[in-house]
RNA sequence: GUGCUUGUAGCUCAGUUGGAUAGAGCAACGGCCUUCUAAGCCGUGGGUCGGGCGUUCGAAUCGCUCCAGGCACACCA
């Protein structure tokens, strides 16, 4: 396919007497305008003659274009017809031949990308704003890898900061009365929800807890224990959620991680003669790029999150000598990762690194209530949620398919898969206002709606019983319109891929196996398989297949499971 | 107040580097299961692309401006 565009592109350039990076070609949203189509009004300037008389003239200059059949000049647009079999052969056989590693290339060189995401508060539940963080950037992660980088995945854990101070005081008050082995989030964030109401009311507790965080930095054995204690007892409760979702990392080097690597961001930004004493703080002005101060240490002499994630971006540089860093927040932190990537400048580190950290930010979860707050005790927990999925996929495949082995498994997946749809279908930058009965819908635009396109696929492949032979196939018998909209959309996957990758945005892929799915359910509904003549019905089956991979393999980027059945 | 961001069908959203008649899903209505899984398919209705001005052969897309929502803006992360 890309092969044939190419052969337009060059065709094109020398005839027209003009740079190919200067051809772009479209694919026409209607099928009657051909497959690709060059626009030639831009031409028009340069060469002083009206788009449609350019296109004319083109067209009598292209003879002959490998893989082309026919060229039309309408309207200024010169629309090129290709050769389907040729295109449906060499389509199909790169999927069949390729199968998961189908779309996969050496862009990457094997660099690697760091993913900075997921992120979740110590002590504090996994609730539904998490999640987003998690399945985008876990795409972002597959979808690296897809591209040939390595990517490192970072689950750069909220584990220090003020809040360990806050805990600390309010267990030290009434530790007695929670029973944190038992359950150890829900009764932290119990003790967290009270300790900032006393705050609210009392400077001084405030005081109190900013001077445990700072007791915690020196290494004082108590604070340092308990912040033990809350730090294992949570990571063991999200590990249990991280499992359901199929997340794994390569790093859980949160916050804490970088509490002794401080000095060295305070030496260097001493060297850089940029830091600088205001009001009693540490900051790095930042006016001459029209910011806000950046402060890297507090009067009281602790440090912030600023300051760690200018010990991370060192680290992360020596350690991994990433080609690029992205980190996965909510767009409440825009700001606070500006100021961090100007003054990460001032750390001697090779440009290479300080001009390859990528802010992606994403919109936020609201409740029809508002936002959630932790603190303010009105959240969704992701597991919850997740089990309120199952449930209702438990209860649809009861009605639908009784007889399915294997229900709870595969209610898992499909629960779990249309979470995970749902928040990467849009744009990451749009809020989401959570809906459960929204987010449970399976029909249409959604996850099990693309999973049980899968399994119509499997279903058919199991029910033929045999796998043709690619060689043998008859292509021309593709030629339909249901068939060609299959392959063009197969066809579309790498650039979906690339897509996703330059924008930071797996809302392209999860939209483009929608309309995969889409365009095969079309072509299922109006093209018998199983009874059509022999080499129909091989030639649709290598399609069947073909479309099978694709999806899976686009939701296995998107970090989603396919059942075999459902 | 300053900066960023969002505004497209009743609702949720797509819309390639500006291109041909602005598209899906949901909801509504009407069809399609004696034949490969109806979590499906086909059809109908539904639009001042927030408003205005401008650039251009051509603007949902670029620029300016106004309106509306959201977020951030010194010791939370």
């Amino acid at each position: 396919m890309e092969e044939l565009k190419n052969n337009i592109i060059e065709e094109i350039a020398s005839v027209a007497c003009i740079d190919a990076s200067e051809v772009v070609l479209e694919m026409p949203k209607d099928t009657a305008n051909g497959d690709f189509a060059f626009p030639c009004f831009r031409l028009s300037k340069t060469m002083r003659k009206a788009p449609v008389q350019i296109a004319e003239e083109l067209k009598e200059k292209l003879i002959k274009i490998e893989g082309i059949e026919k060229i039309d000049s309408v309207n200024g647009y010169l629309n090129f017809f290709a050769k389907k079999e040729g295109m449906v052969k060499s389509v199909l056989l790169d999927v069949i031949q390729n199968k998961e590693n189908y779309g996969k290339t050496n862009v990457g060189k094997g660099e690697n990308v760091v993913v900075d995401y997921s992120s979740p508060n110590i002590a504090k539940p996994f609730h539904i704003g998490h999640l987003r963080s998690t399945v985008i950037g876990k795409a972002l992660y597959n979808i690296y890898n897809h591209l040939g980088y390595n990517s490192v995945g970072v689950n750069h854990l909220g584990d220090w900061g003020t809040q360990f101070g806050k805990l600390i005081e309010g267990y030290k008050r009434w530790g007695t009365e929670y029973n944190i082995e038992e359950n150890p989030i829900d009764e932290l964030t119990k003790i967290y929800i009270r300790i900032n109401a006393v705050c609210k009311e009392d400077e001084t507790a405030l005081d109190a807890c900013r001077e445990n965080f700072k007791k915690l930095e020196e290494n004082d054995p108590y604070c340092v224990e308990l912040w033990e204690k809350f730090r294992s007892l949570s990571l063991k409760e999200f590990d249990r959620i991280y499992k359901i979702l199929g997340c794994t990392f390569d790093s859980l080097n949160g916050e804490a991680f970088y509490s002794d690597k401080m000095d060295e961001v305070t030496k260097l930004l001493e060297d850089s003669g940029k830091l600088v004493e205001s009001k009693g703080a540490r900051i790095i002005d930042l006016e001459a790029k029209k910011m806000p101060p950046c402060i890297v240490g507090k009067t009281n002499g602790s440090t912030t999150y600023a300051t760690r994630d200018l010990a991370a971006i060192i680290y992360r540089a020596r350690t991994y000598n990433f080609a690029k860093a992205v980190y996965l927040t909510s767009y409440e932190q825009i700001l606070h990762f500006k100021q961090v990537f100007e003054v990460a400048k001032l750390l001697k580190l090779d440009p290479k690194y300080t001009d390859n950290l990528v802010h992606v930010p994403f919109g936020m979860v609201h409740l029809k209530t508002g936002k959630m707050s932790t603190r303010e005790g009105n959240i969704v927990k992701l597991e919850d949620l997740i089990n309120e999925a199952v449930a209702k996929v438990e209860a649809v495949i009861e009605a639908k398919n009784p007889d399915l082995e294997d229900k709870k498994e595969t209610a898992r997946k499909i629960g779990v898969g249309a979470i995970i749809f749902n928040d990467l279908k849009n744009a990451r930058i749009k809020d989401e206002i959570f809906d459960l009965d929204e987010m449970l819908k399976f029909e249409g635009e959604t996850g099990p709606y693309v999973q049980y396109t899968y399994v119509r696929t499997q279903s058919i492949i199991e029910k033929a019983g045999y796998v043709p032979n690619i060689e043998e196939i008859d292509f021309s018998k593709l030629e339909d319109k249901d068939s060609i909209e299959v392959i063009k959309n197969l066809a579309a996957f790498k650039d979906a891929v690339a897509s996703a990758a330059k924008g930071n945005e797996p809302s392209v892929v999860a939209r483009y196996v929608v309309t995969l799915a889409q365009s095969y359910s079309a072509f299922y509904n109006n093209n018998k398989i199983m009874n059509a003549e022999k080499t129909v019905k091989d030639a649709r089956l290598v399609l069947t297949i073909a479309v099978g991979i694709v999806i899976k393999l686009a939701l296995s980027i998107l970090g989603i499971e396919c059942p075999e059945k459902m």
